[in-house]
This record gives structure tokens, sequence and C-alpha cells, in this order.
RNA sequence: GUGGGUGUAGCUCAGUUGGUUAGAGCGCCAGAUUGUGAUUCUGGAGGUCGUGGGUUCAAUUCCCAUCACUCACCCCA
């Protein structure tokens, strides 16, 4: 039995399943043209390097998360555990910066060494929007936006909360964290455990602790406003401002942090309380260092991931598929003269279901069962006279009818 | 990686204070006379009680380990 379990924290995704990611996707992807975004779709293996570079050497992501592996050449490759670096890598690969900005869309599994719960898993599947190239604040704006309009199109819009926070450019942060750093290092003794490891890979993170010790130095703290340098305060402005315009509410959230190095500026976080401890929804934000980072021209960009199953477990049930039309044959001539109905109907744009085999009964049952709408049956009679017997499933009805232009008759409305 | 909970039929769950053949509902299969499903009635199949080890005359039940799921921490989507 244990050979046969899928691996610990991957999922079937069974037709149901199915629905539901498609539900979402096609909603996300629809939205998000209307903001100029395009789908697109890179590896979802990438050499190691790609993540290790942009990630940041400390980041929980890299230190213990990747999948990674040596390929038969001895490359040494790495299962995405996000999107963004690889849109950026494909970015430069492409030599795109002449189209820029460009705004891309994407969706599709990643994976992380994690250990599972409700709403995380080892393979799991995001969409998500960057838009490269821009280092205007309006990008920002439009990139909350637009991952807003999803969530809302979803449903699920009206049960988050949209967190923000600056991180700032990189001087202004890096200032900061210098001074956090000297703060906590004084106090490194009252700090807990989880924290004076944090000191080393993630200093800000301290910040949000839930240790009660750690909460009473955190007050203390210095503050991330007073290392804003001017640049980065007009920034924030500009999209508090432009948010506020365009209606969209959120809570300011000093704690927010990323866990991955490359961001600064804009963070922000669609959060929630039905998804037990895993609130984040959907989240992103600025990412202005990442492709220098990797070896490239300085490039600007913003973009957002979403958990799919996350969405999925908020999102209105989408509904079922269009219902088939159930072909009953009776007899071997009936049933080749229905092969051939079959594919002509087909072809006429209608879905039809034929069980390859059984009596009478067993194949009504089967049409009741893939939840036709009808069930079209011919027997030796019907097929002297041209014509079939038509039922509707649902009322009991039956009609004749000629079996000449059955397609248009069946076919559904334009 | 750390700690708690759970693991009985395809699904949802009873049950066994250790003792012959482990139950229900739903689902599945078959039948209720000729070419009609869903409804109704009758019958049937299906479980090494997660896996491995231990204690015992005897374990699905007690103990240990392991795996999976789940919840929390950590981290994140």
């Amino acid at each position: 039995m244990a050979a046969l379990q899928p691996v610990r924290g991957t999922h079937d995704l069974l037709p149901e399943d199915h629905r539901r990611h498609r539900h979402v996707i096609d909603n996300a992807a629809g939205v998000s043209s209307l903001y100029g975004y395009e789908f697109m779709s890179t590896p979802i293996f990438e050499f190691t390097q790609v993540f290790k570079r942009t990630l940041g050497d400390t980041s929980d992501v890299v230190t213990k998360e990747m999948y990674t592996f040596t390929d038969k050449g001895g490359d040494e490759i790495t299962l995405r555990p996000e999107n963004t670096a690889g849109v950026c890598r494909a970015f430069m690969s492409n030599g795109l910066a002449q189209h820029a900005p460009v705004r891309y869309f994407y969706g599709g599994p990643m994976f992380r060494y994690e250990r599972p719960q409700k709403g995380r898993l080892r393979q799991f599947h995001q969409i998500g929007i960057e838009l490269i190239g821009a280092p205007q604040p309006q990008a920002d704006i439009e990139v909350i936006a637009c991952g807003a309009a999803i969530l809302d199109r979803l449903g699920i819009l009206g049960r988050t909360e949209l967190e923000l926070n600056t991180l700032g450019d990189t001087a202004s942060r890096t200032e900061y964290r210098n001074a956090l750093v000297e703060y906590f290092s004084d106090h490194k003794d009252s700090l807990s455990e989880d924290s004076r490891d944090r000191l080393n890979r993630n200093p800000l993170r301290i910040l949000d602790s839930k240790d009660e010790g750690d909460r009473k130095l955190i007050v203390d703290a210095p503050v991330f406003s007073d290392y804003l340098n001017q640049e980065s305060q007009e920034f924030f402005a500009t999209v508090r401002q432009g948010l506020d315009d365009i209606g969209i509410g959120y809570r300011l959230n000093p704690r927010l942090v990323r866990g991955l190095d490359y961001y600064c500026h804009t963070a922000f976080e669609f959060t929630t309380t039905e998804l037990g401890s895993q609130s984040a929804v959907m989240a992103g934000g600025r990412y202005d260092g990442l492709m220098e980072m990797m070896g490239g021209q300085p490039t600007p960009g913003v973009g957002w991931a979403a958990g799919i199953e996350r969405l999925s477990m908020l999102a209105t049930e989408p509904e079922g598929g269009a219902r088939p039309v159930a072909l009953v044959p009776m007899g071997e001539a009936a049933e080749r003269q229905m092969l051939k109905l079959a594919e002509t109907l087909r072809h006429a744009g209608v879905q039809v279901d034929m069980a390859f085999g059984g009596n009478m009964k067993k194949r009504m049952k089967r049409a009741d069962k893939v939840n036709a709408s009808q069930a079209v049956i011919l027997g030796d009679d019907e097929l002297a006279r041209g014509v079939v017997q038509i039922k509707d499933l649902a009322t009991g009805e039956q009609i004749e009818a000629p079996m000449d232009g059955l397609a248009a008759r069946l076919a559904p409305p334009m």
C-alpha cells in the first residue's frame, strides 16, 4: 500500500478538483487580461543558481525547502519553489528589455519541501502576475488593483484584508536592518531561541514574533519610518494615494515583512482568517533588485503570487460542466449507425456519451449516471424508418424525430 | 524540523471494557417477463480494522515503532 501512496504533500487532481482549479485560473487569467497581462509559462525547473541567487542564502526556502538534485549531465537543478525568479530569468534570456514594461500572468505547480498542513502542500499551484520594467509607483497600484479584481471575481475579496507595508529602497532598508541587528544584539540574551536565529537570517522577522519576551523588546526597537529616506516615503505615499483613489481599502502593517530577499518598497498581502494558520491568500511586492542579483541589468519589477489551492478553498463552487446527450443503440446495425451519428454530432458541437456495450437498460442507466440531458434511442424499427426516439431524461417525455438534421436539433444554442 | 490528535468497506462513520462469522447509511453489482434511466422492492459482492513488531492461550481492541492525514509552532501561497 505504501508504494501506492502519492508522495507526501502531493495530491491527485481528479476532474472535480481540476474544475475548481480551472475556475480559479480561468477567472484570474480573464481578469488580468483586462489589465494587459498575458499568459506565459517558464519551465518547472531551473538551474539551482536561479533561485539561490535571488531568494537569498538565508531564506527558509533556500536553506531547507528546495527540491534540488543533480541531473545526469551533472547540472544542479531545482524544482521551482516560486515563479518570480523564473519569469525574470526568462525576461533576460529572451532579451525582453526592449519591450519593457511587460505584463505576464502565469499559473502552475510549485514545489517546497515543507511539512504539509491545510492549505500547505509540497506540490502546490500558484497563479501570479509580474509587471517588469516599470519603476513607477503607479505600477504597484495597478498590480494590487488587478489582484483585488481577481479576488472579487472569485467572490472572496470581502473575506480578505489587504495588508500593506513598505520596505523602503535598498539604502533605507539596509540602514534599518543594521539598526535592528544592533538593537537586538544588545538584548540577545532576552531574545527567544527562534528570534536569535532570525537575527542572523532575517532580523526584520523578529518584529513579527509571537513570543512574549520578544514583544517586550520590540516595543522599544527602532522604527522603520525613521529610516525611510525621502524618496522611499514619497513612493509609498503615492501608492497609498492611488489605492485610496480607486477605492481599495487596506490596513497598514509595519510588521509585514517578506521572507525573500529581493523585495523592496511596496509589500502587500491579502489575508484571511478562514484557512487556519495559513493566512496569506495572495502576496507580493516590488523587487527592483532581483535582476541585478541574477547578474543582469538592473530592472524594476512588481508582482504577486496566489495559491490556487487556497483560493479554490475560499472561492464559490463553480457550476458543473455541460451535460451530454446519451446515444442508446440496440442491435449491431443500430450500433454501427450510432457510431457514425456520434461523430456527426460531436463535429457539430454536441457533447456525446455512448457506452461501449450493454443492453438497453444498462445504457439507459449509464445515460443517467453521466448526467445526460437526453437519450437518443435507435433500434431496428427506427433504423428502417430513418428516425430516432429522443427521450428527455428529466421529464421522461419521449418524441420521435428524423435522423437527418439531428445535429441541428441537439446542438446547443450559439 | 518540533509538539498534539486521528487512521475500521469506494465514501461518511458506528463498534469491540482482549474471546467464534466486524456493522449501518450512501455508493457498486444483479434481479422484479418482451425496447426505457433516475424513484420503489428484493438479493449480492466488497474489510489481512493504515503497516511492522511486542505482550497474551487469544489483539482490530493493550504497548512500541513506522507511514499517512490533520491541528499548532516555524515558514509561507
